[in-house]
DNA sequence: CGTTTTTGACCCGCGC
DNA sequence: GCGCGGGTCAAAAACG
């Protein structure tokens, strides 16, 4: 998907712009003395320009400023439906019994950091693993089972197993999930009520690194991966060069790339922090994913561009 | 030549 | 105890 990029447009929503970047945005011309006219002359349009150029910024910080409220807006409501989720999760659990099954021996290294929720909410188009099918349950509970003893019905440390589910081409045979790591294939197994295998994978960091993940293609829908994610990265994710719903941190950089109508336009912003971090770059990739956002924002973009293209 | 994938064998828990 | 099924191992093959 080579995309020509006519337009590369970056958004500092750290909005102040007058304090970097500033002297290099004034044409600095170097003014030969002529004629005092000729100099006033200069002078003038110089001044003209500076004053259209203050302009100019006042409108983008302005705009910068509506977008930041937007994206503060933005993340209150995925932060409370966030919250909702996984109060509802956290109601449904229990009925998940927990026995103390256990079917083969534990991962030597027990990591408890909690896997970050929403690993599901940037790769999916419907990432919800509640609302899911019978079929599905049965089977993924059972999956679910093995690894966790599941001690309180607590919803965020513990939860060692996520399931993403990852629309994917069914004429692609490889089981493969781009989700940024890198992994080992270990196994494959045809499994009974799927006639589609199913991969086995460790993280390539392994055995410092005991996440597993297993990815199948759906059996209702095979346009549809599941993968099923067990453990807890202990390293910091690669640089998500083939995906980017990792849970990364520390400072990262989140780009959202709206492709529309051959504009290509990216949006950056830097942020410090661990949780709020996985946040952003789950929200970023959310908005991405979200083609009404996307196409709005864009539009919005290149008509304020056009309009100043026009001015 | 080192790393990754493939694939049949093996292991282990579970139900009967 | 036995068979079944899911998960893992590891030798061989493939790959870069």
């Amino acid at each position: 998907m080579a995309y020509s990029s006519f337009l590369d447009i970056s958004l500092d929503l750290n909005t102040n712009p007058f304090d970097r970047n500033f002297p290099e945005n004034f044409p600095k011309k170097e003014v030969n003395v002529s004629t005092s006219a000729d100099l006033e002359r200069k002078c003038l349009v110089k001044e003209e320009s500076a004053n259209e150029l203050r302009e100019e910024l006042n409108r983008v910080n302005s705009e910068n400023k509506k977008l930041t409220e937007m994206l503060a807006t933005v993340w209150e409501n995925y932060y409370a439906l966030h919250h909702h989720l996984e109060k509802l999760q956290s109601r449904n659990s229990p009925e998940i019994d927990e026995q103390p099954t256990k079917k083969r021996k534990q991962d030597p290294d027990d990591f408890l950091l909690g896997f970050p929720v929403g690993l599901s909410s940037g790769k999916t188009d419907n990432s919800s693993s509640n609302e899911d099918h019978h079929h599905h349950h049965q089977h993924e509970q059972k999956n679910q089972l093995l690894p966790c003893k599941r001690p309180v019905t607590d919803s965020f440390n513990k939860a060692k197993v996520s399931t993403v589910y990852v629309p994917a081409d069914s004429t692609d045979t490889s089981l493969t999930v781009k989700d940024g790591y890198q992994w080992r294939k270990y196994g494959q197994k045809v499994t009974r009520d799927n006639p589609s295998p199913r991969a086995y994978f460790r993280c390539s960091f392994a055995p410092s690194c005991p996440v597993k993940k297993k990815v199948q293609r759906s059996a209702e829908d095979p346009s549809l991966l599941v993968a099923t994610y067990e453990g807890t990265h202990n390293h910091l994710g690669p640089n998500a060069s083939e995906g980017d719903a990792t849970s990364q941190v520390g400072t990262s950089t989140v780009t959202l790339d709206l492709v529309h109508g051959g504009h290509r336009l990216a949006l950056e912003k830097n942020e410090r922090g661990t949780m709020q971090d996985v946040l952003v770059q789950q929200m970023a990739s959310s908005l991405t994913k979200d083609s009404k956002f996307t196409a709005a924002l864009a539009a919005a973009i290149s008509g304020r561009l056009m309009e100043q293209a026009r001015t």
